[in-house]
DNA sequence: ATAAACGCCTGACGGC
DNA sequence: TGCCGTCAGGCGTTTA
């Protein structure tokens, strides 16, 4: 489900708190609920569940699409994988029933809890001394400096994929899913079975900054909220591509096409992205 | 090296 | 109304 900009949003209003909810930096960790045991990957519940109480959460990054938890003493890593989602709630509120894990936080005032949602199950946590254990694996970040279009062009040339599996490929890119890598190729014109040996300079530059702008615009409009999962986004309602299968293409009128590539649904214009046979 | 198939899960939706 | 197949923002493992 989340893919960084969805995920970037949520890290954003943990961090500087909302709907009525105080931000969550600075309050310290009471106790762990594990309530569906394979959302935990790491530690054991034993361990996690003696580990945790006392820890305050010092900061929140994003490394892809991991939520990185930096606590005072270890890293609690949360992946939101499909369905997840994070919530701040007082402490003494129902059970919701697709709460997977909750920390209960102290504060001045009264408790609260962060409670981790995941209808699906996919979701995962971790709880580190190192968050490399985890991140150790991932590309660059795409809105980050070491992620230069001579980068991509490099790294592109060098595999003879295609170019939506690999741009979707965690260690070759962090960040993007399966609709921002529609929005990214649609924008730069590229289909996504394209080799991705066969890629131009002018290619990768269009691709580069059509991955940057659609990340930049997701995250202007809180990412998206689609399915049953509404988290306040708005990026539902700009895609150009995904999810608009018959509906005209907003560059040249024809209408998207929905294929399957690597199991996922794709949607592109066959208009404005033609498949190259090149090498 | 690359890619397909499948597993992990629950829920929404459309067709009959 | 119920049943059934299909689909869903992800990713790890196995197989070809």
């Amino acid at each position: 489900m989340p893919e960084l900009p969805e995920v970037e949003t949520i890290r954003e209003n943990l961090r500087t708190g909302r709907s009525g909810n105080p931000s969550i930096l600075g309050k310290t960790i009471h106790k762990a609920r594990v309530l569906w045991s394979r959302t935990l990957a790491t530690p054991s519940l034993e361990k996690f569940q003696a580990l945790i109480p006392g820890q305050t959460i010092v900061e929140i990054q994003r490394r892809g699409k991991y939520l990185v938890f930096q606590l005072s003493r270890d890293f609690l890593l949360i992946h939101l994988r499909m369905s997840g989602d994070l919530l701040v709630e007082p402490a003494r509120a129902p059970l919701h029933k697709h709460h997977r894990l909750t920390l209960t936080l102290l504060d001045a005032s009264k408790k609260l809890r962060l409670a981790f949602n995941d209808p699906r199950k996919f979701g995962r946590v971790w709880l580190v001394s190192d968050p490399d254990e985890v991140l150790a694996p991932l590309g660059p970040e795409p809105l980050g400096s070491e992620f230069t279009a001579q980068y991509l062009y490099q790294n592109l040339i060098a595999r003879r994929r295609q170019l939506k599996p690999l741009l979707m490929d965690q260690t070759f890119l962090a960040g993007l899913g399966n609709i921002y890598t529609d929005e990214a190729l649609h924008l730069a014109g590229l289909h996504p079975l394209t080799r991705s040996n066969t890629i131009t300079e002018a290619g990768t530059k269009r691709l580069w900054e059509a991955i940057r702008h659609v990340l930049l615009e997701g995250m202007r409009y809180n990412g998206a909220s689609i399915d049953w999962v509404f988290r306040g986004g708005d990026f539902q309602n700009h895609f150009r591509v995904y999810d608009r299968k018959g509906k005209n293409c907003y560059t040249c009128g024809s209408p998207i096409q929905r294929i399957v590539v690597g199991q996922r649904g794709t949607y592109l214009c066959p208009q404005c992205q033609v498949l190259l046979i090149g090498d």
